[in-house]
DNA sequence: CTTAAAACCTGATAAAAATCATTGTTTTGG
DNA sequence: CCAAAACAATGATTTTTATCAGGTTTTAAG
């Protein structure tokens, strides 16, 4: 079962051409799989990373610890994408702590590959910092949402998030079930206020549920709200 | 006065070493010098742009515009710092606009140096990469605080940020002197509830003013405000 | 299958923050 | 220097959100 795991490398540093045959050949065996368990985590806030960990199977929350003992989840990082690349590159100490959000495969791949390639092959590290400048255009966009929408507004946004981002199964439910804990702390509210407000969605037919599993019904009316009506 | 304003880059992008002699008089001779009056725009969201602006005197805001009509912004930028790269690397239009808080000197360095050597020097890329790590890190703070902390412990912060960062003159007043307006842009507030926090603060002498001017005074208190007490 | 724990939901209330309205105070340009 | 404009401040009120307290349902382990 050795197949095709530097993909994952390849994808979120969106640079196939590259990496030479020898690099890609290189990581790809000098990586490590892991199962993790549900709620098990993969690495802790403060942890100094050797190597970046690359999602085979499942989901993981990459959350951040605040001072009033609240989780934040910052991303969600699925199948193919990569997590820990920002401490390995920037030599610190993990600001983010990843647990599974349901049962995952992960891939370890130590950091000497990476920074091998980095020193020595330029459109390598292009590509990375290119998808890496994306990523802080991206954390611009969140800062803006979270202070300047409401948490109705950003609970509709995460719904639709989740349908665009990782897919809906056969009946159109989000294939990836949060709870609603871990929806209040994507949102940044607490869970009582998002419980509340997918009711109210619920009732005014814009989601539909069952049991955890959610699926949007009226995304319109959804994206209506984000933007203000 | 075609003094070494390829400084800004280089402490922007870490890299003194990084970049050759060569390379540093071919940026340094295609950089263009341009004086922008108090409330000028640099550039704005949505412009493409053709290089990175250097600061070389004054203080910018790099702020984007939600959807409620409101700024949020998202960084200030004083002498030294370098304004639009993440644009030019992901080539993207830009996500924020810049406008000048003051007076302001900058100046304009055309892509293609840049772009240039972070084909060919990849030391040059590798610290430039680990700059943009460092920031992304910085970002997810960013979300975290404005996602869990109170306006109060906003506002606080920003006083403390713009201390460390800006600096204060001899009587101990804030450098950077930002409306109250600015201030709410800052921390993600309506401008009333800002003024109403620094109200408070001078009461509790947390801060004082002189007119527009501001002053940390109980450094400590607003560190512990913060924290949370 | 049973039962404890965890997750979910709802109401009541309190706290935080936004909004609206008004007035006083600086700045600034003619 | 003066008037207009921009900015700062504060009160009153409403809206939004958090917190507390109590239920119900779901899940998972034995």
């Amino acid at each position: 079962m050795n197949d095709r795991c530097e993909n994952c490398i390849i994808r979120q540093f969106n640079s196939l051409r590259a990496m030479s045959k020898e690099e890609l050949k290189k990581v790809s065996d000098s990586k490590v799989m892991k199962k993790i368990k549900k709620g098990e985590s993969i690495f802790d806030e403060g942890d100094k990373l050797n190597g970046v960990f690359c999602v085979r199977n499942g989901v993981s929350k990459l959350s951040k610890l605040s001072a009033n003992g609240k989780d934040q989840i910052v991303r969600l990082a699925s199948k193919g994408e990569v997590m820990g690349q920002r401490s390995v590159i920037a030599e610190e100490i993990s600001n983010l702590s990843a647990v599974a959000v349901n049962d995952m495969e992960v891939c370890f791949i130590p950091k000497e590959g990476i920074v091998d390639t980095l020193r020595s092959n330029p459109n390598f590290t292009v590509e990375v910092l290119r998808h890496m400048a994306h990523d802080l255009r991206e954390a611009d966009d969140v800062i803006v949402n979270m202070s300047q929408k409401t948490v109705k507004q950003r609970v509709a946004e995460a719904f639709l998030y989740l349908k665009t981002n990782f897919g809906e199964d056969k009946e159109g439910y989000l294939v990836v079930t949060l709870s609603r804990e871990d929806i209040a702390n994507v949102v940044g509210t607490a869970t009582e206020s998002c419980i509340r407000i997918i009711s109210e969605f619920k009732k005014n037919n814009y989601i539909k549920t069952s049991g955890k599993k959610i699926a949007v019904v009226d995304e319109k009316k959804l994206r209506d709200l984000v933007e203000g009506f």
